[in-house]
DNA sequence: ATAGATGGTCAAGCAACTTGACTATATGCC
DNA sequence: GGCATATAGTCAAGTTGCTTGACCATCTAT
């Protein structure tokens, strides 16, 4: 693969990714809530059992500051609450509330119908396959912005 | 298709090309330029034959002003040049300094090494696959920042 | 010739981050 | 138990990359 072909995937790779965030959020946001992107990606840290802050900024790539005031947001939106920590009364657990939990779902059937337009273009099967292959090159660790 | 499973997609065609960037970035870097992710975006726009701020912002997505500010800063470290536009008065032609160009090179044998960390996990075919398959379902338009 | 559109810049404002400083609680060691 | 150090979280201030608004110079159409 030459060089020039590389960058032109990488370009590929970032307007389909630029493209699904802002169909995504232009979901959420029709199905009645307020959303940046970046939050879809806290409430899916906070989603099984609640988090700390400190554990949002991991998974974020962020400073734990950046994450509280995300939280700060969050929070006065309704979307989750903060609760004194089970097992350590320094930390605060910070749980989505009923109505985060509808914000995730509404972000789950935004995603779904702008995939549904790749299976349009691509066939069922293909996307499953790029779904595949997406996943094992992803990388683990903390979220990245993309630029 | 789940809900949830577009959603997981969706993380990670986030997390590689959050982490692409980051590499690409890296590399460039580590070449010995010094570049944001969206002059990458920027060099692609300005390459064959230059551009006006005003292509330019169309082309990222952005306004004239904060083009015209990403020019200044790839000007004053010596990347590009302005140039009067050769048949309207108004407009100036931004074009790529011989360092521009390097730094260019330097960015696609950046992506053509991070892609090939894929090729070793994917093998050549698949990565192939991929390429063509984000192409075709890479919007044309503006490019849109990820988040 | 003139009215309106367009290319570009200057200035001010804003949003999302950062770094630095601090308090409260936890942990490890004697 | 008592103390040193590490960790969770917050407050405050600074930075950055964008925005909106205002403006001038030049082009274009009538």
């Amino acid at each position: 693969m030459q060089n020039s072909e590389a960058l032109a995937l990488a370009a590929a790779l970032l307007a389909a990714a630029g493209d699904l965030t802002q169909r995504i959020n232009d979901g959420v946001v029709a199905r009645g809530f307020e959303a940046r992107p970046a939050w879809g990606f806290a409430f899916t840290r906070l989603a099984p059992d609640g988090a700390t802050v400190t554990e949002l900024a991991g998974h974020l790539g962020v400073t734990k500051q950046a994450a509280s005031q995300l939280v700060d947001e969050i929070v006065r939106k309704g979307y989750a609450e903060r609760r004194p920590h089970p097992v350590d009364a320094r930390a605060r657990l910070v749980v989505l509330t009923e109505r985060g939990w509808a914000c995730t779902r509404a972000a789950e059937e935004a995603a779904a119908e702008a995939v549904r337009s790749w299976t349009d273009v691509l066939g069922e099967s293909d996307v499953r396959a790029l779904c595949d292959r997406l996943g094992r090159i992803a990388p683990h660790g903390p979220i990245r912005p993309t630029w």
